[in-house]
DNA sequence: AGCCTTTGACCAGCG
DNA sequence: TCGCTGGTCAAAGGC
């Protein structure tokens, strides 16, 4: 790493309102304000949320990456098990469940002992964001690197194909409880889950580049304290990926999915879900729908809330599969699905691995959102924002853009810093392999395309006062220029 | 026939 | 004890 000549400085174009509200707004409120502007997104969005997050989830958990990959995380997580809980009424809730205990192992305790509450995750010494960008097992999933990545993950973001453009109003975070052990362990085994799925969609053939890949939702990880953010790379609407909510969800979905007899039904996640229960909560006007996962014995449950809008705000899972993953998503017809799983009952990697002492409640949330992701930032390149994240002590999310280049790799991670709230450092890595767009050529971007090849690139902004303006609440949409001072590079 | 959703009722926890 | 709320049950009906 070799610092630059810092007078030597680039001028970043900072993207219009919708991108600099993509990069600040709400962050100054913090995580859960943030958090509420992406639902205000998604309730502009009628035509979004369109897959199924379930499926994202419960198809990763079942599937044998995925189970090879939970035991392999990282030591990060609380050590702590079911009984020591923090949330007593959460163990007893779901003890009274019946819910196994199903704790990913090499799971340790977080910094307990400060002063200030524990944080709920931590990032393993040298993960950092870019450093998990620049595993090869981000964005070529099937690698162990991604799984081994995840301990640095504590909120994953998901984009998938949805349309956007519109504007951004802001909700309340509708987040009330309290983040236990049991919670974050039962995250990170969705983020575990997730990342899995990534690494399928990965596989698939259509990409982010793609036209359709324009439109993305967001699905978040969403401890109660919203403590750490981290978000991975979108996903793939492939009927393989096209993980669909329940039926419920697929309702609302159905506006904007062309093939709904691929996507639109609860068991197009692999898993088959039956729902058990609806209620009317008081925390929204939408009902709160409860599903158990239809195979023998398995104790997997989820609910699904519903924001202002009616669409997918919050998906709870509880328990962890004990079967494998269904091998066709149609309906069995004479029972033999539920014999095959109980047959194999044992074999499913993730789960056989964990002793029963390890076995723990494992619940996520996860947070639907909808998002605009193609950004025109100031560098001239045509960047596609596929995640952010958001870490304790960092109110400001840090946000991570890929070039929309049909088959350039190149990303870039825009970020505060953590010395300096009006500080912005973009990382960028990977190396254009074409010019930039017509008419939108930089002097920042000039740099980018030919200094950089697989090498991140890190400048800091000094962010003006216009764009301080702009963080808190200013509509104006136009462009600022914000005067770089590069600050390294990274070999 | 089997599986699903719907929906009202029931139950438990909590203040 | 009562009311509220969340979670679950189970009957009924549809596909």
């Amino acid at each position: 790493m070799a610092k630059t000549d810092g007078a030597q400085r680039p001028t970043i174009t900072l993207p219009p309102r919708s991108s600099i509200e993509t990069l600040f707004t709400g962050l100054s409120p913090g995580p859960l304000t943030l958090v509420s502007n992406f639902f205000s997104d998604n309730d502009n969005y009628p035509d979004s949320d369109c897959r199924s997050f379930s499926q994202l989830l419960a198809g990763a958990m079942a599937s044998p990456v995925a189970g090879a990959g939970t035991p392999k995380l990282p030591n990060f997580l609380p050590d702590s098990s079911a009984k020591e809980g923090g949330n007593s009424g959460n163990g007893t809730g779901e003890e009274k469940l019946g819910f196994k205990q199903n704790r990913p192992v090499n799971l340790v305790v977080g910094n307990s002992s400060s002063t200030h509450p524990p944080p709920v995750f931590m990032i393993p010494p040298g993960l950092s964001p870019s450093g998990f960008l620049n595993s090869p097992g981000f964005f070529s999933p099937l690698q162990d690197t991604l799984v081994d990545n995840l301990a640095g993950l504590v909120v994953l973001l998901v984009y998938l194909e949805c349309r956007d453009d519109a504007p951004t109003p802001s909700y309340g975070f509708k987040s009330p409880f309290g983040m236990t052990h049991q919670q974050a362990l039962a995250q990170v085994t969705a983020l575990a889950t997730l990342s899995q799925s990534f690494m399928q969609a990965e596989h698939q053939p259509s990409s982010l580049a793609t036209s359709e890949a324009e439109s993305w939702s967001q699905y978040q990880l969403i401890p109660s304290n919203t403590t750490i953010q981290q978000q991975v790379h979108p996903v793939i609407s492939e009927p393989e990926n096209s993980f669909m909510e329940s039926s419920e969800a697929s309702q609302s979905e159905r506006k904007c999915q062309p093939p709904p007899a691929t996507v639109d039904k609860p068991g197009n996640d692999g898993y088959n879900w039956r729902k058990y229960g609806q209620k009317q909560v008081k925390a929204s006007e939408y009902p709160r729908s409860y599903y158990k996962c239809t195979e023998l014995n398995c104790p997997v449950k989820k609910k699904v809330e519903r924001n202002f809008d009616g669409k997918i705000s919050e998906i709870t899972y509880k328990g962890q599969h004990n079967h494998e993953l269904p091998q066709s998503n149609k309906r069995a017809k004479d029972g033999t699905r539920m014999k095959q799983n109980t047959k194999n009952q044992n074999t499913e990697v993730g789960t056989s691995e964990l002793t029963s002492s390890h076995k723990t409640v494992t619940e996520a949330r996860i947070v639907v959102q909808t998002r605009s992701e193609v950004d025109l930032l100031d560098d001239g390149f045509k960047w596609r924002k596929y995640g952010q994240k958001v870490v304790k002590g960092n109110a400001h999310p840090r946000s991570y853009y890929k070039c929309t280049y049909a088959g350039c790799n190149v990303r870039k991670h825009v970020e505060r810093a953590s010395s300096d709230p009006k500080a912005v450092v973009t990382t960028y890595e990977g190396k254009h392999n074409h010019d930039v767009p017509t008419g939108r050529k930089s002097s920042n971007n000039t740099a980018n395309s030919n200094t950089l090849q697989l090498k991140t690139h890190t400048v800091v902004a000094k962010k003006p006062a216009l764009l301080e303006e702009m963080e808190f609440g200013n509509n104006d949409r136009r462009a600022v220029f914000v005067p770089l001072k590069e600050e390294q590079i990274m070999a």
